[in-house]
Formats: structure tokens, sequence, C-alpha cells
DNA sequence: TTGTAAGCGTTATCAG
DNA sequence: CTGATAACGCTTACAA
């Protein structure tokens, strides 16, 4: 146990020879002081090993050098790319991450964000678990916040949130440029923005080609494998000349898969399959592997970081800003031969 | 903007019509003070939304009342709920959580763990990204350190592990009282502890009873579904009686399955199948859904607190702690009929 | 260029 | 029971 008392600035000072305020000065790069006072400083702070009390400058400065990350849901597979970004963005060298779940459980939101704002946080980044749109925290906090993912209802806030259309145009796209012309698409819960976002997307891509959907319809129903298989096998059987599956999950897309197999439908030759998440348990264990849109969630994680950090230096934003995503190609698709 | 001057004791006991130091006894629930005038004190801080000053605080106490999460691998699936777990311990009552993600980055630990160290955090739970010992942190830290997940070589840290021999017991101890006497193990790659160790667990439930692994020997491999599959149908092959296998882990469990519903092989009825990790989206999701061996992570997480503030507390522990697994039943194995 | 001294918002130790 | 007053470790005018 090293339980020697922690070494101040003072003895710094002490040992270099300077007063406490000169030694604070030389160390914080503050001009008015000689160079060679400053390496003596320096050297003495080294050979301590001091490092400045936080609490003691944060109760100066007023800036606590720390944000929070308040959260839904940890367990889902969305937060934690996020997060990471964020965490990767701050860099560390200055401000460390506070992280908090709340589960999905607003009174327990509410104390999490009474703990961060008591720890004087100097910023507050709120990551929903899902892409709909959730309660502001409210105009009257006294920090910055960005809502990631889930965007908050109210346009004075700064949301960021992943381009669902735009994934779902970009996988139809890619579909259509290998030549499929029956097109389905099985996708999840249609109370989830996120699968009428996609499946508009999708459509608006057929459109625009001048093609239908394949089976007439989108097929909502669940974010499961399960779905995806009992979907399949009535596409199959009222369009079985179907060339191509959307699948608006890697979940959904993995029951596809399955029943094709099933079926001794070839994949990609017969009928091409593409996901959508990139959650790579999935997609890459897939057969074959899976080609679906990744969300490029690190990237709005690191985006909700700048921007926060923006807003901290007084440049606020508001408004939704929508980040783009991006197509993985493995093999479930391919040109048609 | 809610930017007025934030409210300090000051302010309250200006209100209450007391010094400073009355009202921070009346706060604290100082005996040595009238109860009406503390009520009158706890009234002005209600009304005045006064909540203290934690750096003040931590200046004096020498208490931050923070600890550090020093993770390995946020993207995995194994440091998160240990996470929840801890986060769910501390309550976020007094204590908030510094969240780090090192990355398997040696580096970037160290510097992770300096900023911790200068935030004065006043504990530390490290996580590791696989069950394997790590190296240890030292033991000059000045302030408490458990390891979670990932044992510390050293043996005077206090280090939580998962039970991996009591579950490779589990698996085949719930397999023979199905009735199985042909029990294969196909698992992961060899070099990680938690597939010798699951193997050993295995190896001495069959043992006490009398039995010998079917197919001759561990199927050694890699954590994929792909090598799953590739090793069942190798095993069907050489021992076509099989009548169980214990899959080192869900993802190869899914391979396994697989194999045998190509195979038309009935799951239970003919072979049973028992996966490891109970990773939810996996062993839920298959065909039938998958029994498996929970880690209780977020119990090792809550553990790894508890022992944590034991320790912040002044009673430090040290050695190896192994924490049981359980079983999850679902309908990939049944009784024989 | 350096040092002195006044805080930052608390808590703790004393007298009253 | 209450109230000055001195810390805690640092930054920053202001003096020297």
């Amino acid at each position: 146990m090293a339980a020697n008392r922690p070494v101040t600035l003072r003895d710094v000072a002490r040992l270099a020879g300077v007063s406490v305020a000169t030694a604070s000065k030389a160390l914080n790069g503050q001009p008015q002081v000689r160079a060679e006072t400053r390496a003596r400083v320096v050297l003495a702070a080294e050979q301590l090993a001091f490092s400045p009390n936080t609490f003691a400058q944060s109760l100066i400065t007023q800036r606590s050098g720390t944000v929070g990350l308040l959260t839904s849901d940890l367990e889902g597979r969305f937060s934690i790319p996020i997060l990471m970004g964020a965490e990767d963005a701050f860099g560390s060298g200055q401000t460390s991450v506070f992280l908090c779940d709340a589960r999905g459980d607003t009174i327990r939101e509410k104390h999490h964000l009474r703990a961060l704002l008591t720890r004087r946080v100097d910023g507050l980044i709120v990551v929903g678990a899902r892409p709909d749109t959730r309660a502001s925290l409210g105009r009257d906090l006294p920090v910055p916040v960005v809502y990631a993912y889930a965007p908050s209802d109210d346009p004075a806030d700064l949301s960021l949130v992943t381009d669902n259309v735009g994934g779902g145009r970009l996988a139809v796209d890619h579909l259509i440029r290998c030549g499929r012309r029956r097109i389905a698409h099985i996708t999840g819960d249609p109370g989830y923005s996120a699968a009428q976002d996609r499946a508009r997307g999708a459509l608006d891509r057929l459109d625009s080609a001048g093609l239908e959907l394949a089976g007439g319809e989108v097929w909502f129903g669940m974010w499961s494998e399960a779905w995806g298989r009992g979907a399949t096998r009535m596409l199959l059987d009222r369009c079985p000349d179907v060339d191509a599956v959307f699948a608006g999950s890697d979940e959904i897309a993995r029951g596809v898969l399955d029943v094709l197999h099933e079926e001794r439908i070839a994949v990609p030759s017969r009928v091409a399959v593409i996901g959508f998440d990139n959650w790579n348990i999935l997609a890459a264990n897939a057969r074959p592997p899976l080609t679906t849109v990744d969300l490029n969630l690190e990237q709005l994680g690191r985006t909700a970081a700048q921007r926060l950090s923006a807003a901290m230096d007084g440049h606020p934003a508001s408004g939704t800003e929508t980040l783009p995503v991006r197509l993985i190609t493995r093999d479930s698709t391919a040109p048609l031969s």
C-alpha cells in the first residue's frame, strides 16, 4: 500500500524552490515565467509524480472535465458502439465518461440525471434503445445535451439519427444493381419507425426503377428469426419466382436464409438476401455470410461527442442531423449471371 | 438557459438565517443542531434546490464517490452484463461509474488507468475480455482493485471468476439425467482456459457416471457456427448413434443444431443439445430454443461491486473467488422417452 | 519574472 | 446548540 499523503503542488514548489503560484504557472504553460524556472518545476513535478487535484481545479474553473452518457439499453447492441465512438472522440485525454443505464425506466432516468448534474458533468449524451422519438430531458438543464440514435421530441434539442430511409434505398439499390427485379421486403414490428423508414426507402427506390414489390406488400411482423422463417414460407407460396429478399434486420435475414436453405433454393444465385444492422455474430456466421446495411453507430457516437464538445465550447446546435449508413457486401448477394 | 450562479451553502444559510457551519451540520444530519433549526435549513435548501458542490466535498473528505470500470472489450457480450451488475450494486446512490474501454491494448489501458487515478476514483473494477489470466495492474495502486471475469496473475489481488469447470459438469449432469449415455463434446479454441475448464468438468461428470465421451475425444476447434457444423458432420460420421451433444458455446450449438436439422435428426428426441453462455439472441431463437448454461454475469458484476465497496471501507480481500453458473432449460434437451 | 494573498464551496475544530 | 475560522489544493489578480 502506497498510503503516503498524495503529493501536492506545494511539494513540487518546495522541491523546485519556488512559490506555489510560480509552480502553477510553470506547469500550466503560462508565458510569464522564465524558461529555466519552468524546467526546474517540471522536473520536480516529474520526480514527485505530481498529478494535480482535479477537485481543486474544478472548484475554481467550474468545469469538471466529465460528461454523462445516459443510455436506455446497454444490453441492446445499439448503445455499445455509440458509446465506444463517443469515448473514442473524447479521447480520454481530458474528458472522462460517466455511464448510466436507465433500462427504459423514466424514474431511473430522472434519478441518474440528478446524480450526473450533482457531479457537475459538462455535458450529456442521451442514447435511446430504439430509433423512435423520445421525450426531451427539457430545456432548463444547466449543461448541453445531444440525443443520439433516438431523437428528442423537442426540435430545439440536437438529435443525431441514422438514415433508415437511405438504408432501405441503399439495400434495394444494391439488389437492383445485381439485376434483381422481383424483390420482396420482410421486416419487423410496424410500430418501430425504423421498420417504416426502411420500407419507405425500399419502396422509393423500387418506384424510381419502375418496379413493384414482389408479394405485393411489405411483410411487417416481428424482429425475430421465427418471423423471418414464417414470412419466407408465405412469400415462396405466393410468389415462387421471387429473386431477392430485403430483410429489415439481420435476425430476420437469418430466418429467411434458413428457409431458403431448407427449400434447397440457392443463395445468392437464385435468390439474393440482404439484411440490416450488420450485427456481426449473426451476419458473419450466416450461410452464406450476409450482405447487410451497417448503421455506422461508432461514427454516430463520435459525431455526438464532437457536437457536444462544440456545444460545451459555446457553439450549440439544434434540430435533427441524419447520418449516413453504409453497405457491407458479403456473399448472400451477387449479380445475376 | 438557466445560467444563474449555482446556489451554494451560503445562500441556504442566509435564507435560513444561520451560519454556513450550522447549515452544513443541519444538512449532514449532525446531531448537534436543534430540530427546529434543522427544519428551517432543510426547507431553505429545498426552496433553493440546493445541491452541494461535490468538488468542495471531495477536496475535504478525500473521497470522490466514483469508481473506475476498466474493460477490455465492450463489443464483447461479457463485459456488458458485468458492468450492469456493478452499476446496479453501486446503486448510483452515492457512487458513479467511470467507464473506460482499453480494447485489449495495454498502452491504452495504462493511459486510462492514469486518467482514472487522476480523477481520484475510490476503487477500480477490471473486466477482462476472456476468462484467461491477465496481468495484474500491480500492487502499488492507491486504490483497491477487483478483477472480474479474467483473474489477475497476482494471487495477492482479488479476482472473481465464473465456474467453468462446474458449468461443464452441470451440462453433462443434465444430459445424463435426461437418460443420455452417448454424449459428445464439441467446443472452441483449446487456447482458451474456458474451453479446457468446461471440457474438464464434462469429463469429470462422465467419469463419475462410468461413461466415456462419444466420439472418443473432445472436439476442440473454434468458437464459431461453422466449426459447430463441421465438427457435427464428422461426429455423425464416426459415431452415428450419439444421443447428446454438449457444445462449448451457443454459437457452436447453433452450428450443431443446423446440421442435425439438415440431416433430419430430431432434437431433442433423438439427440439432445446443450449450449454454453446463454447468449440470448442465439439461444432463444434457435430451432428448437437452446438449453444452455448461464454464466450469471450480472451477479458477478454485483459481487465485484460489493467486494470493492468492502475493500474501500477497509476490508480488502485477495485470492480467486469462483462464482456459480446455472442451467437454463429450454427445448433442445428432454428426457429420453 | 516571481511571490503574496484572496478566493472556489465545503467540512471540521473550536470557542462561545 | 451555534458561529467564527481554519483548512482542502489549486488558480489568478495584484504587488513587488
